[in-house]
DNA sequence: TTGACATTTTACAGCCTGTAAAATATAATA
DNA sequence: TATTATATTTTACAGGCTGTAAAATGTCAA
């Protein structure tokens, strides 16, 4: 255990550094990348930005909350996969998102995008604009705009 | 077990309709979405176009293949999972493809852009703009003309 | 009927998520 | 200091996934 500003960080033993997840488009949301409990576990801390188990615990739904000891079980998984920071504070953990929301959602996005078009690009560029215009032609524009900006940068390096 | 047009069908217990997979985007190609065995089985059936137990057997790096069981439990996991037709000629199971490499992919392409741009639409689309200019900076003008054309279609309906 | 070969059943390992008891550590208090 | 309350770690199991394959069963052909 070293002694950082003041703060206790500990390394578990098989403490992994970077983002790992799968990705299953059968389902929705969140739970695209994560299980049910840890998708509410994050979203809980994406709510507090901070917190110990017992505080996780207490803020799952009253009734339907698993026990202590399996808050703990997939709170840890989660820091694991990279998802969450654990650092200790006098003697209690605090659990913290290593990445807000928008900005997981982002590096999710950004992966399985990159993961998707180097099976097969055309094929994933037809797509996207078919799905977009079909869900959000409003978006076609914004579509649109992009490319132009992109050429545009390109042009000037 | 019945008769359809001389052939014998066999419908499994879990015989599942319709394409289920997981989309794993730290792996490369179509480990993104089977796994190894799975893979060298589907690889010999697109080559192949259909074939039996044995056939993919003897098919696999000598040396390197697993036993006739284990191709057998493999290949009809794959039949479960949507991708394969498991039909009986006489005696024997033949299997095939539901769908050709490129459809396949083609459909695992679908899903996935799918599932992550209900995520995240714009930044789903930020980002294919982005890798695209990176990876194929001449699929730029192929992805603005896919929009143009979107546009178009729209416009017409 | 007996083989030879194919298919089904059963099983286990290793990885994943959900679940949680048991064991251990630690701090506060009596 | 000994006890109690609380937190953390260890251990374990179920159920889902892939790889692996032996054992049991089915079936045609000689």
């Amino acid at each position: 255990m070293a002694i950082l500003g003041g703060i206790f960080f500990t390394r578990q033993k098989n403490m992994i550094k970077s983002l790992r997840f799968s990705f299953n488009p059968f389902k929705e949301g969140l739970n695209q990348v994560l299980g049910d409990l840890e998708k509410r576990i994050m979203e809980i801390l994406w709510e507090k930005g901070e917190s110990t188990i017992r505080e996780i615990l207490d803020s799952l739904p009253h009734g339907l909350a698993p026990s202590y000891s399996t808050v703990i079980t997939v709170t840890n998984r989660l820091a694991k996969k990279g998802l969450l920071e654990r650092k200790k504070v006098k003697k209690t953990f605090f659990y913290r998102p290593l990445y807000g929301k928008d900005e997981f959602y982002g590096l999710v996005s950004r992966k399985v995008v990159e993961g998707v078009s180097s099976l097969s690009p055309y094929t994933t560029m037809v797509n996207l604009v078919d799905i977009v215009a079909k869900a959000n032609p409003d978006r076609m524009e914004q579509l649109a705009r992009l490319i132009e900006e992109k050429k545009l940068q390109k042009g000037s390096n």
